[in-house]
DNA sequence: TTTAGTACGTTATAATGTATCAATTGTGCT
DNA sequence: AGCACAATTGATACATTATAACGTACTAAA
């Protein structure tokens, strides 16, 4: 994410925190910006370590959960329930505008492509799905592989 | 699961085992039997409170580790990223035979539905997903909502 | 100015998972 | 039977991930 957009982004999340009544305070905005301008998730801790090393102040691990339990609140970010590390996205991505999403994460590279997938997709895709009387609340899919550019350089 | 089913699907557990070059022993019997009876899944510990309570024996939680990522090896046993929980099957059923699988999590009851999906029904859900040329080696999908009977019942 | 809510600090603890090395068990071989 | 070997398990320590509980500071509204 190049510096403009990052700026941009930061701006319009700063919005989002305010509709919801809510501050876009110092550590969130650092937090946030870490996880925007990183390639691969992150977890808890080593979001800790990188505030250390980035910022010349310090957050605690149990604030970094805090804080990232409500940037994911307003959906700002996102956890990977298969690496138990966050990912964050744009203001303007599918991620943020609530629709289903699907995460092809790279075993190799550990790189995170985000594709959107709409309700009917899902209904499709599982055809005995309605069959058995299942509310789904999910929101996002997780599958692990080998990313295009890992499977160039394995060739 | 019935006794008889159980007995039969502890039997073929024993023979997959044997073709894989391992051995089927007690302790992975009783974790796999343990998890076969249960409904909901179990974390490692939850297995080991449970062994030792079931058989009057014990086993250290990190040979419960153990014994579920061989049986993890072997197809019988599958873990929930979603619960970091552990659930078996029977050799008779779709998980066992290497299809992909979608577990149904239910928030309430913990129950969790199996159903089978094909690799042309992934493809079909996620359309774009073919463009970014990325090779899944993901065989399940999770989803966390509520179930049938717990609708009805919260209804 | 009191009060309520939000945010964060601090400490402790729970829950989940891995590394390492020694001891044991079982199996095949002689 | 006795031995060698690999697979399995025990035991301990440690690492990682996450939540609980309680206190303090700040802010904004009544």
């Amino acid at each position: 994410m190049n510096k403009q957009r990052l700026t941009s982004t930061l701006n319009k999340a700063k919005q989002v925190c305010l509709e919801h009544g809510r501050k876009f305070t110092v550590q969130r905005k650092q937090i946030l910006q870490i996880l925007l301008t990183t390639d691969v998730p992150l977890s808890a801790y080593e979001l800790a370590s990188c505030y250390k090393l980035r910022t010349s102040s310090s957050v605690s691990v149990m604030s970094v959960y805090r804080i990232l339990s409500f940037l994911e609140s307003v959906n700002l970010v996102r956890r990977l329930n298969s690496a138990n590390k966050y990912i964050a996205y744009g203001t303007d991505s599918e991620v943020f505008k609530r629709e289903i999403s699907l995460f092809l994460i790279c075993r190799h590279c550990q790189k995170v492509e985000t594709l959107a997938v709409s309700q009917s997709d899902v209904a499709k895709l599982f055809p005995h799905f309605a069959d058995v009387g299942f509310t789904s609340q999910t929101k996002q899919f997780e599958m692990m592989g080998v990313c295009s550019e890992c499977q160039a350089k394995l060739a």
